[in-house]
DNA sequence: GTCCTCACG
DNA sequence: ACGTACGTGAGGACC
């Protein structure tokens, strides 16, 4: 891996036989990764030439069939219901699930064995116009509380878009009112497993049509938790790395760009060939995975925090979060104005008209029109223009001030206050983020579509988009974080004595912290000196160095040195702890959450110091921000039963790390903080006897910045 | 598609 | 001498 490689392309490099982690060797996949060496993990020094497997892939027999006869249908059925099992996939109109409508059902019952059930697929007559978006609107029955949440009914004309002349029903498929009905029969079979790969997207489209699926298995999920940190989890990749197949595109189905067709108008042979392969693998998939799970530690991850987590992120993502659109307006109109003000200041001062924006021409007015001083810094050679090299210059010229300013409101408009507006949806007014499951190797959480993870609230102008986010009419905006669950658990799992008092004392831990460090007493603590203690502890969390944490606190190296000596010398079971979780991970090339969550990191043997240290700093982070989203996702579990048996009108909306939003009718406001407070602070099992207290803050308002 | 930058925990 | 704290997602510029 050459010397310049980011970190972020760290999953492109071959994997090393003699590195391997002890279970990939025990499971013999030697020859896969010798694959995976070989067509593609080398990045640019791909090769077509060496494809050969030590032990070759067997091709698997494919049998696709459509169905297009209820006594068709019914034998596929059958033979799922004689196995006890049924790999199943949807194909639908969108991939945003909120915009989705069920085009076609298609299940696999073995390896190559699988069919097609197209059911809404139409044909555009020769009248239709060109291009002519295809109009996709919620099914006319069977959306649950998704209606509920809509002020207006949905007028009829939009239900029956599918009437329109131009868009007929294809031909050759088996009436939707049959097959609904005896694939509800399948699906909703305790009796039988269902697989899906990311089962999230497939029960919520399922859900639209009234059917519930269950019980189930998630092929995505699954290769999460056994393989974390070695691979991506996507169905394309999947398939390649362990059976040698390439998937046909959606893009050949369907086309791409402009010309793209919705799956409703591809064609049925080629729609049929696309889904059942997916299905197909997903069932293969799943009979490699299963038996790997065995008797360990991440089966359980898999059968208590990942798979029951499924339903309940399904309820918050058809649920959405209320938003204040004026209040959009009225901020994108602010900083619009301000921005164009700024742009005058900027380019008066710097004599030109150029483009802040343009990190590129940025660099070009500042270090060389200027002769500002901050030499080249990025990877590619160029000008560095990020704001911490910014805020260095602040005393050398006066356009410095008007670029930081413009850069943030830019921000602010472009990320937030536009995109917020254009992520509204139309029936239900409300945004609908989609959370990823397998998004960030430490077990986290990721926000897509829009991120609601990362809306501000560090400075007064973020503030405004935060005011927007409001609850329904009638209820109240809830909030409960976690207070320094990272740190707690960095007490916990390494055993800190006086760390464990303090939290166990309920004191100010930056303060106490700071107090035992720098020797100085709680009664005279000045803010400077809680503040280089907060810093430390943060950044002992993230495997910090004496370099990045001067530059966090704006000391010299040398002081920062002096100061994580001394944090040390304080806490000298923390040193061990981090070189005891190091040297596990060394031998064993994972590292683990209390929960027994695996986050695999097999640079920690590489030769590149770089990768190296990398690998080292996130193998002492792993393990605590891995553990603290445990903890939350298990509070989540627990939080949705426990809503519906109190019969409280509580609704869960959203979840940043540590922190979960809730939308409360205004009279059960009480309520419903001891509620969630209690949970959550009790959320880790009893298994884990947590030696110190969780604490879990309430706030409340009518705006999201209230209630944080 | 990649890079830079910046929003959050 | 080099690069330098953990984990994310998104938008604009630019090729």
């Amino acid at each position: 891996v050459p010397v310049t490689t980011p970190l972020t392309d760290l999953k492109r490099r071959p994997i090393d036989l003699e590195k391997v982690t002890p279970f990939l060797q025990a499971q013999n996949f030697k020859s896969l990764i010798n694959k995976f060496n070989s067509d593609g993990g080398l990045g640019e020094h791909n090769t077509t030439t060496d494809t050969t497997l030590s032990t070759p892939v067997e091709k698997v027999t494919r049998t696709y069939e459509m169905v297009n006869t209820p006594e068709s249908l019914k034998k596929w059925i059958a033979k799922a219901q004689t196995q006890g099992m049924v790999a199943v996939d949807t194909e639908t109109t969108s991939i945003t699930i909120m915009d989705a409508q069920l085009v076609g059902v298609c299940l696999a019952t073995g390896a190559g064995d699988a069919c097609y059930i197209p059911l809404r697929h139409k044909i555009k007559t020769d009248d239709t116009p060109e291009n002519t978006p295809s109009t996709n609107p919620l099914p006319p029955s069977g959306t649950g509380d998704l209606f509920a949440l809509t002020e207006t009914p949905i007028p009829e004309s939009v239900i029956h878009t599918e009437l329109n002349n131009h868009h007929i029903h294809a031909p050759n498929q088996i009436d939707i009112d049959d097959a609904l009905p005896l694939l509800k029969d399948l699906l909703e079979d305790p009796t039988v497993l269902k697989i899906a790969h990311n089962i999230k997207y497939d029960r919520a489209i399922l859900q639209k049509e009234n059917i519930t699926m269950a019980p189930y298995d998630d092929t995505m999920l699954l290769s999460f938790v056994l393989n974390g940190g070695v691979h991506r989890h996507n169905l394309d990749d999947l398939a390649k790395r362990y059976f040698d197949e390439t998937l046909i595109k959606f893009e050949d189905v369907c086309g791409k760009g402009k010309k793209q067709i919705t799956f409703d108008y591809a064609p049925l042979d080629k729609a049929t060939d696309y889904a059942s392969e997916d299905a197909d693998i997903t069932w293969r998939l799943y009979h490699l995975f299963k038996p790997q799970l065995g008797q360990k530690k991440v089966t359980t991850v898999y059968e208590t925090l990942e798979r029951p987590l499924v339903p309940v992120l399904e309820k918050m993502e058809q649920w959405g979060v209320a938003v204040n659109p004026d209040a959009l307006h009225k901020a994108s109109e602010i900083f619009g104005v301000k921005i164009a003000e700024l742009e005058q200041t900027i380019h008066t001062l710097a004599g030109e008209t150029f483009n802040i924006a343009s990190p590129k021409q940025l660099g070009d007015i500042l270090f060389e029109k200027l002769h500002l001083s901050g030499g080249k810094k990025t990877k590619t050679g160029g000008y560095s223009t990020s704001s911490s090299v910014l805020e260095k210059l602040l005393g050398d010229h006066d356009i410095i001030a008007p670029i930081l300013e413009y850069r943030t409101l830019a921000k602010l408009k472009s990320t937030y206050s536009d995109a917020l507006l254009d992520q509204i949806n139309p029936l239900t007014k409300r945004i609908h983020t989609s959370y990823m499951m397998t998004g960030a190797q430490t077990g986290r959480l990721s926000s897509t579509d829009p991120n609601l993870q990362n809306i501000p609230i560090k400075t007064a102008e973020g503030r405004l988009i935060r005011d927007a986010f409001v609850p329904a009419d009638g209820y109240t905006l809830l909030c409960c974080d976690y207070s320094q669950i990272e740190l707690r658990l960095l007490a916990e799992m390494a055993n800190i004595a006086p760390l464990k008092q303090a939290f166990a004392d309920g004191l100010d831990i930056h303060a106490m912290t700071a107090s035992s460090v720098f020797n100085v007493p709680l009664e005279t603590m000045d803010s400077e000196t809680r503040r280089r203690a907060k810093a430390i502890n943060f950044g002992i969390i993230y495997g910090m160095s004496n370099f990045s944490l001067g530059q966090q606190i704006g000391v010299s190296t040398g002081d920062a040195k002096a100061f994580i000596d001394s944090y040390f010398q304080t806490f000298p079971g923390i040193r061990t702890f981090m070189e005891e979780t190091k040297e596990f991970c060394r031998t064993h090339e994972y590292v683990e959450t209390l929960f027994g969550r695996r986050i695999h990191l097999p640079d920690i043997n590489a030769s590149n110091g770089m990768l190296k240290a990398h690998a080292q700093r996130q193998a002492i982070n792993a393990p605590l921000q891995g553990t603290a989203a445990d903890i939350i996702k298990r509070a989540m579990i627990q939080l949705m039963p426990a809503i519906e048996q109190s019969g409280l009108d509580i609704r869960m909306l959203l979840q940043v790390h540590d922190e979960l939003v809730f939308e409360v009718a205004n009279d059960h406001v009480n309520d419903a903080s001891h509620l969630i407070k209690s949970i959550m602070e009790n959320a880790p099992h009893p298994a884990q006897h947590l030696s110190i207290p969780l604490v879990a803050e309430i706030g409340t308002g009518k705006t999201w910045t209230e209630a944080h």
